[in-house]
RNA sequence: GGGAGAGUGUCCCGAGCGGCAAAGGGGGCGGACUGUAAAUCCGCUGGCUAUGCCUUCGUAGGUUCGAGUCCUACCUCUCCCA
């Protein structure tokens, strides 16, 4: 691991974020200098931000810590015009309105992580919809689409690969890469922004976006890659049965984002716990030299730390105290989630099935149905080995709930009401 | 404008002689083993008021006792020619 002379650069290094530097000892002399500004951006195609954003966001965190600016841009231009990647359901164009929804939505997550504001080192929101709807095409074509070379753009991994394996590549998609590298100079312009930072597979982009700056204002711009994170078993992150991983507490509750992380591999703990906790290096050393069983308790810290990061200190620690009681005690806890239910209902006898797709375990019945027959289904850990049971009163414990299991991790509550 | 192909289970990829709720993967979920891990093995992975009924193979029609499969038109995509 090469040292660097910033606080900023030594600090991602250290921790796992750094995949590529494009003039790495000219961006650590800057970044060592003075404060720097640096922008990565995000679509705004979902209301929320997942899992795998979270990389990206706490590079900008990092940023902030160590004395610089960040910049979260949004791709509220890009977006309107849609991802022309996907094969037809991607094709679909966002309204306006539902752009700004999801702006707003994740505009959220980014306060949980960054300080906004005016002074040096505060956070900037910005929209790329504020410079890009506004373009005019001959002027584009005239200022920015001269210092392009199509020759340079055929050359490019993204491009090459598509035209090799003969799929289609449309010229709004062609043009994506533009519009990327104006975003860069434009922020250059308006904010003097100097670095974009973004995940592996965007370097080539970034790169563009230098080179423009470089032919249109001759300024010095820089690129920052991070590697592309999966598990060891080589899936993506973020993705469960449910879906995305996603940090909105309405959409993923803190007890199940907790439980997201418990369930980390043991060969990726040390990894995640420096690039997604911001404990220092060396408390993470000392759990990550955690062996065998021992490394849950390095499991559990990860999972804490990452949820309060998101969700709070509070929140997290309850979530951990839920899982605490659940697993290792094999209490019901109360705090772990629930679904309010008529009390009415459950007197008048609640079928199994019934029960389990409304406290949202499974989607239909036929799917309680299977299972039970997995032998999965459990009602206030008493075994369900018959598809015709039906909670009743009685079910209801002292603490006035029922717990509904699925599987030995699965839990939800049913309160009567 | 002319010609040749493609679109399959609402997570993805992909087989599919007129008898199809539709092979096989991946992913996911569950079970066993463990440590709420990995690996491995096993089961599940359209819906329902369920010995049956309903809805699914780009869209709409047609042929047929019966259509994912054959015919027609249309939509979308790819390739070749102009």
């Amino acid at each position: 691991m090469s040292a660097y002379k910033s606080d900023f650069l030594q600090t991602l290094a250290n921790r796992g974020f750094i995949q590529q530097i494009s003039e790495p000892e000219a961006l650590d002399a800057l970044a060592a200098k003075g404060p720097i500004t640096a922008y990565i951006g995000f679509d705004c195609t979902a209301a929320s931000l997942h899992v795998g954003s979270l990389l990206p966001i706490m590079m900008l965190y990092w940023m902030q810590q160590t004395g610089h600016r960040p910049i979260a841009l949004m791709g509220g231009g890009t977006t309107r015009v849609g991802d022309p990647s996907g094969k037809d359901e991607s094709r679909r164009i966002l309204t306006d309105e539902t752009i700004a929804a999801n702006l707003a939505g994740i505009r959220t997550v980014f306060t949980k992580f960054l300080k906004f504001g005016d002074g040096p080192t505060d956070a900037l929101m910005a929209n790329n919809a504020d410079w890009l709807n506004t373009l005019n095409y001959i002027d584009f074509l005239r200022d920015v689409g001269r210092h392009f070379s199509v020759n340079r753009m055929l050359s490019f991994d993204s491009v090459k690969l598509r035209l090799e394996r003969q799929q289609e590549l449309s010229f709004l998609e062609f043009n994506y890469m533009i519009l990327q590298a104006y975003d860069f100079v434009e922020l250059h312009k308006r904010n003097g922004c100097v670095l974009q930072m973004g995940g592996s597979d965007q370097w080539g982009n970034i790169v563009n976006g230098i080179d423009l700056g470089r032919r249109m204002m001759n300024a010095q711009l820089f690129a920052l890659t991070s590697p592309l994170i999966t598990t060891s078993s080589g899936a993506k992150m973020g993705k469960t049965a449910a879906g995305a991983v996603w940090l909105d507490a309405t959409l993923v509750s803190p007890y199940e984002y907790w439980q997201y992380w418990r369930n980390t591999e043991d060969g990726d703990v040390a990894r995640f716990l420096k690039l997604f906790t911001v404990l220092p290096l060396g408390e993470i050393e000392r759990l990550a030299a955690l062996k065998g069983q021992d490394i849950n308790e390095a499991k559990k810290v990860l999972a804490t730390e990452a949820t309060a990061l998101v969700h709070g200190r509070a929140a997290a620690d309850n979530a951990a105290e839920t899982a605490r009681r659940t697993f290792e005690q094999g209490e019901t806890s109360l705090t772990l989630p629930s679904v309010d239910v008529p009390r009415k209902d459950v007197a008048a006898g609640l079928g199994v099935l019934n029960a389990f797709v409304t406290a949202g375990l499974a989607a239909s019945n036929g799917e309680v149905r299977r299972a039970i027959a997995n032998n999965a289904v459990a009602v206030n850990d008493a075994r369900i080995t018959s598809d015709k049971h039906t909670i009743g009163e009685a079910d209801i414990t002292p603490d006035g709930v029922i717990k509904l299991s699925l599987g030995k991790k699965q839990h939800v509550l049913l309160r009567p009401r």
